[in-house]
DNA sequence: TTGCTTGTTATACAAATGAATAATAGTATC
DNA sequence: GATACTATTATTCATTTGTATAACAAGCAA
């Protein structure tokens, strides 16, 4: 992962590997039969830590539906999940869910992780606020949520000297009450 | 840019690049210098066939503040600009930030150019509804407004499969409202 | 025709790369 | 303490890859 931070997908060879992990190339491959079963490990390594991070901070959340969602957003808006890095490693894996079947799947089932917790989430605030909204309009707002969370971590990664920290969690918190209609959150 | 796409960057040999266009790898050099080059050249012309589009499609729109910002929204979140394709491209160049400075700078260039537009359109629909709203709220504004069409966008390149055709825009359109607490758009 | 620029190919080369094998050291098991 | 398994290294090999050079063809200017 240090490879692909530094130099790209096209920097990560088994080689530079090892140098990097001060061993020789024999031993990456004593332990990953080949190239790909390697970096399908560090893509699950990178998106579990990513997104569980985000889902895990609301274990020890005591709070109601609304706080958990706040919690949620400022999470994933924060570093150390905003960061140049994560952009980095995201990039690198996701430019290669065509060329690698296995990184493709795994790909899908984090991101579909990720999509469910916010509709979990949505649901909750709105079944606390006794607003009776269907099913099918709940998945639109998770949708509409995890874009704009997706969206802003990018611009987040991209260019975090803009923000100073908080203003971009502050700034998705305040989209989000405004997209799901919330007086307060 | 076809070889990214099927086989993601590293599949974008000067070989198999020469290959597919049918020619032999020495006039691939002569045209680029070196691979670097003919890279940058290939992410330009990505990076403005998937932001121009969405901006130039203003051009011919003869309707106010709100029909130019519903048509912009509609753009981006429309094939052919929502396509896995241009997914593929986007982040297999975007990995590449890092590793070669002058995609890194054309990246930002693109980026900055997709914002602008945005803040520009929601200034101008501000200012027809005379709601007045300070430099910096707007900027804010634009950010989340980018960032909600930047995850839509994504969502529906890597699953396009999973919104009927236009139902993506449509959700795009009514968040952006949300968003902006319009009440028609 | 002559000469010059451009387009294009063929060929070559040194470096890097993924993968394989064999050998060595360490460590736990019985 | 002998055995088997794990961890690790050294070395090798066939391919691939970026780059370079030289040669050839074609169009165009003088």
């Amino acid at each position: 992962m240090e490879c692909i931070v530094q130099g790209g997908i096209g920097a990560a060879t088994i080689r530079r590997v090892a140098e990097i992990a001060d061993v020789t190339p024999g031993l990456v491959r004593h332990y990953f039969p080949d190239k790909n079963t390697l970096l399908c490990a560090a893509h699950k390594a990178t998106m579990s830590k990513m997104t569980t991070q985000a889902i895990q901070s609301l274990d020890n959340c005591r709070g109601g539906p609304l706080a958990r969602l706040r919690l949620f957003i400022e999470t994933s808006l924060q570093a150390p999940v905003v960061h140049p890095r994560n952009y980095q490693l995201w990039a690198s894996f996701t430019s290669l869910i065509n060329a690698i079947p296995e990184i493709g799947i795994s790909h899908r089932e984090a991101y579909i992780d990720f999509r469910n917790e916010c509709e979990s989430l949505v649901r909750d605030v709105f079944a606390e606020q006794q607003r009776d909204i269907d099913d099918k309009q709940i998945e639109r707002y998770a949708i509409a949520v995890n874009a704009l969370i997706d969206g802003l971590w990018l611009e987040g990664c991209l260019a975090m000297d803009l923000f100073d920290s908080g203003s971009l969690s502050e700034l998705g918190v305040e989209s989000v009450q405004s997209l799901l209609d919330l007086e307060t959150l």
